[in-house]
DNA sequence: CCACGATCCTGCTAGC
DNA sequence: TGCTAGCAGGATCGTG
C-alpha cells in the first residue's frame, strides 16, 4: 500500500529521470474509470510537447507539473505502481496509462486493483482546489507538536481512526498509523482527547520518525509496491507490529494483537499500548 | 462529530 | 490437485 514513504521514494526517482523531458505521446487508457476527469484523447491533446517542470508530493498524491500550467495527480490507492521503462520494453500486466518523453522513456501506470486514480487539471488553481476538499496537512512536512496537540483538541473518536483520515493529516495510512502508535505507546482505539500532552508529543515524534524512517529504507514493499525503477523497498524487514499478529513484540515479548478499528486491522503490543494510561 | 457499512477491484491464501 | 470463499486495503458516500 503506498503511503508517503512510498509516494516520496517514486517522486524522487521520476524527478531524476523526468525533469526537463517533453511528452511525446499518451496513450494505454484501457480503464477510463482510472481518469475520472478526462479522456485519453484530452489528456494526449493537452500534455503532448510540454516538457515536465516539477515532481511533487502531497499526502500520498503524485504531482507532475508540465509546461502552460498543466498538471496530473496520481493517487495509487492500494496496488498502483509508476514505473519508468523504455517505450520498447516489454509489456506489463494491468498497464492503464502510458506516458512517452522524447528520450525514449516511457512512464507506465500500473494498477492490478484498478483503484487508482489519475486527474488532469489545467491551472494551478485547479490543483489546489481539489487537494483542499480532501487533505489536511501534510504528515511530514507540516507535523509538529503543537499542531498535532491543537488538531487533536476537541476530537472524541479514536486516535487510530484519526491518523487515517486524510483530511485531518495527510500522508499516514494503515502500516505507519499501526507502527506510530506502537512506537508511541499508544493504544490504537485510545480517545484522541484523551492522550495527555506528553502522549502528544510522543505521537507527533513517532509519525516523524516511522516516515522518515521509511523513507530512507525506500518504502514498504509489503505487497506489490516498487519504485519507480521497479525496485522494492527495505522496510518490511523493519516492522515493529504491522502484520505480526501473535509474533513477539520487539520492546517487552508479549504476543502482537489484532483488532478491527475502522474496517481495518490494526496491530498493537497489549502490554506497551495501554487502553487505560497515560 | 462519530461510527458503521457498502462500494470499488482482483490477487492471493486458507480451507475443503 | 482444483476449486471457492473470503480477505486485504484507501477513499467516498450514505445512514444512524
Amino acid at each position: 500500500m503506498p503511503e508517503l514513504p512510498e509516494v516520496e521514494t517514486t517522486a524522487r526517482g521520476l524527478r531524476a529521470r523526468l525533469l526537463g523531458q517533453r511528452v511525446r505521446s499518451v496513450g494505454g487508457v484501457d480503464w477510463p474509470r482510472m481518469v475520472p476527469n478526462a479522456s485519453e484523447a484530452e489528456l494526449h491533446e493537452t500534455l503532448v510537447g510540454l516538457q515536465v517542470t516539477a515532481i511533487d508530493r502531497k499526502g500520498k498524491y503524485l504531482l507532475v507539473e508540465f509546461e502552460q500550467d498543466r498538471w496530473l495527480s496520481v493517487h495509487r490507492k492500494m496496488s498502483g505502481n509508476l514505473l519508468l521503462r523504455t517505450a520498447d520494453a516489454a509489456p506489463e500486466a494491468h498497464t492503464h496509462l502510458e506516458i512517452d518523453f522524447d528520450d525514449g522513456t516511457q512512464l507506465r501506470f500500473i494498477d492490478a486493483r484498478k483503484f487508482g486514480r489519475v486527474n488532469l487539471f489545467r491551472s494551478r488553481e485547479e490543483l489546489v482546489d481539489f487537494l483542499a476538499a480532501r487533505l489536511g496537512p501534510d504528515s511530514l512536512v507540516d507535523l509538529d507538536e503543537g499542531m498535532l496537540a491543537a488538531k487533536i483538541r476537541g476530537r472524541r473518536g479514536r486516535i487510530k481512526s484519526l491518523l487515517l483520515d486524510q483530511a485531518f493529516l495527510a500522508g499516514i495510512g494503515n502500516l505507519y498509523a499501526d507502527e506510530a502508535l506502537w512506537e508511541a505507546r499508544i493504544h490504537p482505539s485510545r480517545p484522541a482527547h484523551s492522550l495527555s500532552r506528553v502522549a502528544v508529543r510522543r505521537l507527533a515524534r513517532a509519525i516523524k520518525q516511522v516516515l522518515v524512517l521509511g523513507i530512507e529504507r525506500r518504502g514498504t514493499s509489503f505487497s506489490s509496491y516498487r519504485d519507480a525503477d521497479g525496485l522494492a523497498g527495505e522496510n518490511q524487514d523493519f516492522l515493529n507490529v504491522y502484520g505480526r499478529t501473535g509474533e513477539p513484540c520487539p520492546r517487552c515479548g508479549t504476543p502482537i494483537s489484532r483488532m478491527v478499528i475502522t474496517q481495518r486491522s490494526s496491530h498493537f503490543c497489549p502490554k506497551c499500548q495501554r487502553l487505560l494510561a497515560s
